[in-house]
DNA sequence: TTAGATAGGAACCAAAAGGTAACCAACGGA
DNA sequence: TCCGTTGGTTACCTTTTGGTTCCTATCTAA
């Protein structure tokens, strides 16, 4: 699962460094529901391309976080979920979901 | 501090607006430890530019999320610092390390 | 007198990220 | 027989992001 490749000491670089760009974090957030197909993962961030959503979970499968699943089926069905390792991100979401979910409101005073 | 702006309705993707990208999460991680100077964070995030460090330190100010004094001294000198808001970035740093350390762990073995 | 320190701004260029369109397989249904 | 469906890949092109260099101001110290 886990490459072993250099990471680097900090480990707030640790983790930036696998999901510190904003399609991961989408995918994420989708993923902490369930799995999800590829269609419902595009639907789900309607603002990605799917070359770019295939580059970000193909990245994501490679680091342990997701799982794919390919289903022998035609049309062909592939679904993605989070590894256990990926499930650990949860406690983080959700504090993020709470803040963001401030944000919000100090906005809008 | 923070403009009224379009807000997604999603927190998370709120979240990922104000700090989705690594430069910020880097620059949020060492003011973490205490207001920096520009050239402090510089040292600090050694890959970053001096051009895109202005430009997320200015993008953050404006969202509130870290404050900027200027001393008026020869040579000039500014601190950067995280705002209230900003700090209440701390847990979500904190668990960010915690999980970070763990993933270091496993590529180890 | 001139270099050095600090925190930028501006202009220009290179690199990376992302978008678009075409193509594929293989089966079911019209 | 041909279309639609799904989850891709690939090539090519555009947009965004980031890097580099040069410039500024003002005081201190050599």
């Amino acid at each position: 699962m886990i490459q072993k490749k250099e990471l680097p000491p900090c480990p707030v670089a640790t983790i930036i460094g696998l999901i510190g760009n904003k399609w991961k974090l989408f995918i994420i957030r989708d993923l902490l529901t369930g799995s999800k197909r590829f269609g419902e993962l595009r639907k789900g961030i309607p603002e990605i391309s799917q070359k770019v959503l295939t580059q970000n979970l193909r990245a994501m499968e490679e680091d342990g976080i997701i799982t794919r699943k390919v289903y022998p089926e035609v049309p062909p069905r592939v679904e993605y979920e989070l590894s256990d390792l990926g499930d650990t991100l949860r406690p983080i979401f959700d504090l993020m979901r709470v803040w963001g979910r401030n944000y919000q409101k100090l906005v809008k005073e």
